[in-house]
RNA sequence: CGGGGUGUAGCGUAGCCUGGUAUCGCGCCACAUUUGGGAUGUGGAGGUCGUAGGUUCGAAUCCUGCCACCCCGACCA
């Protein structure tokens, strides 16, 4: 395969789109829109997964399954969750194939008309809380903590790899709580959760926020956010977690009874993040050589490339090298000896360069001489010459150092590229030449908000939490505001 | 749905204007020499040129329809 090279600062979607090739993540597929996550990606994903996962359950939760499938009458109840989402389902019809007895080819059976249509589910809030129904009877049912990992449909006009796909891959929590203040805490718990994990795993510093009307999800009362800042300067809104009031449980009829015996409905969250973390991931520390990935999402943590030329010097080498691996599996790294001699070891650093493995380690038959090996590390590209017998007590801490720089890297850029403006062409000026989050008042309507994305093409990311109240006036109207709010050009 | 683009070997492409069944690179296979930053040589395999039709003695090339995908916008996570 012969790698194109496509510069960051050159042109930021082609680079996007060559590496997510390039570093085997995925493809596209020939279905319109959908794409194929490739092992190596799938690696990634699973390590997101196993993270996320592991929060989950540490704070109460279980995993379970819902249907694929959702039928369409279960749709129409909650009147906002219909608007928000119908313009983009997939909707099954039909059940059987037949072949044409004419043309003698495959067609949808005419006769195999379903009686009630399905709705390949773009979120499963309907069929989850028409079952909830039959599981909730008395306060001490509640609460329901469950969550499922699936896959969603839905029919965007537009894709792009991970960031938007047609179908893709989710986790949505959906709980269940016999009061509004337990809900509410759920909500921000799980906010918290997807923070640290954004944060201390995938190394992407976040704003934690809440969005205004406009942004809310459909069918929430008030939906919390997580907003990221990518290279290119845009905003990646990377997960949501929904306090979701009653509305579900009077769309489905949904009631408990208290200990009062008084019969109420019941609150309600739901919360998700999707494989549009992997593009996050991507956007937010990869280079002109490749993916940066941070150790600890690293399917690959360490990388050991032998270095011979002789056939007895390649036994030496190997010797070592599965040796030294041995050592650092001890230590709970994951490593991966690249042995394949049909490849030369330059081939090999760039490889791994381009799938962001974040440290190398290479031996050659000098090394082994000297008791010595170079060590590479894929966020700064330093080498640096390490005694072998280092290696067990340093690479652990190397990656640390890495994780901990790349966050940073983050971080400084993030607070580079946030700024705060009190006037229209201040605010323009930020978002076009400056580009990222902009600080500014606005008058808390739904109108400004609009016009401001109109001439601006940014839209308010979030109403961070805790937010520093003053008086000032809108950026657009000059009508009085309490707060600022953040803007950004988004994906 | 608008605007732009692409479709030729696994990948990337030349050829198209000016018709004569196809170029080059990477990759693949074999052998040899190589291996401390994307190795080299020699030999080899691989293509109904997106699809349907038309013009023509002859179409990758000209004409018409269709399809698919990508990019930019509107919609959205």
């Amino acid at each position: 395969m012969e790698i194109k090279k496509v510069k960051r600062s050159e042109d930021y979607s082609a680079w996007y789109n060559n590496l997510v090739k390039n570093a085997d993540l995925a493809e596209h597929s020939d279905v319109k829109g959908c794409m194929v996550i490739k092992p190596y990606g799938y690696a990634i994903w699973e390590k997101m997964q196993a993270e996320l996962d592991r929060r989950f359950k540490e704070t109460g939760h279980q995993n379970a399954y819902f249907p694929l499938f959702i039928p369409k009458s279960f749709f129409t109840k909650e009147a906002s969750h219909v608007d928000g989402f119908a313009k983009e389902c997939a909707v099954v019809t039909h059940y059987r194939l037949k072949v044409d007895e004419v043309t003698k080819e495959i067609v949808v059976d005419p006769d195999a008309k379903l009686e009630e249509e399905l709705i390949v589910r773009p979120t499963s809030e309907t069929i989850i809380w028409n079952t909830y129904r039959s599981w909730i009877q008395s306060y001490r049912d509640l609460p329901i903590l469950i969550n499922q990992w699936a896959n969603v449909v839905r029919w965007e006009m537009r894709t792009r790899l991970f960031l938007r796909t047609t179908e893709f891959l989710w986790q949505e929590g959906h709980t269940a709580h016999a009061t509004a203040e337990e809900a509410i805490i759920e909500t921000k718990q799980m906010l918290d959760i997807y923070a640290d994990f954004a944060e201390n795993i995938l190394a992407i510093p976040v704003i934690k926020g809440i969005k205004s009307a406009n942004e809310r999800f459909a069918g929430a009362v008030e939906t919390y956010c997580i907003e990221g800042l990518m290279q290119d300067g845009k905003a990646l809104q990377m997960g949501t977690s929904h306090f979701l009031g009653q509305n579900f449980a009077k769309a489905f009829d949904v009631k408990y009874v208290t200990r009062e015996n008084v019969k109420e409905y019941v609150w309600a969250t739901s919360w998700g993040v999707s494989t549009r973390l992997m593009g996050a991931l991507i956007m937010s520390h990869s280079d002109d050589e490749g993916l940066v990935l941070p150790p600890r999402l690293a399917p690959i943590q360490v990388v050991i490339i032998p270095i011979f030329k002789k056939a007895e010097e390649k036994i030496l080498v190997l010797e070592h090298a599965n040796s030294y691996a041995g050592l650092l599996k001890k230590q709970g790294i994951s490593v991966k000896v690249d042995d394949r001699d049909y490849q030369s070891p330059g081939f090999k650093f760039a490889e791994h360069e381009l799938k962001g493995v974040p440290v190398r380690i290479a031996i050659g038959p000098r090394d082994v001489q000297n008791g010595t090996v170079e060590v590479a590390r894929r966020d700064t590209k330093e080498k640096m010459i390490m005694d072998a017998t280092d290696l067990e007590h340093k690479i652990p801490h190397l990656l640390e150092q890495i994780q901990i720089n790349i966050y940073q890297r983050a971080l400084d850029y993030r607070s580079e590229h946030l700024f705060t403006v009190d006037t229209w062409e201040e605010f323009l000026d930020a978002l076009d030449n400056k580009t990222g989050f902009v600080s500014a008042h606005w008058d808390g309507t739904s109108e400004t908000e609009e016009n401001i994305k109109e001439k601006s093409k940014a839209t308010i990311r979030c109403i961070p939490l805790n937010n520093h109240q003053e008086d000032g006036k809108c950026i657009l109207t000059g009508k009085p505001s309490t707060q600022r709010v953040l803007f950004a050009r988004a994906y």
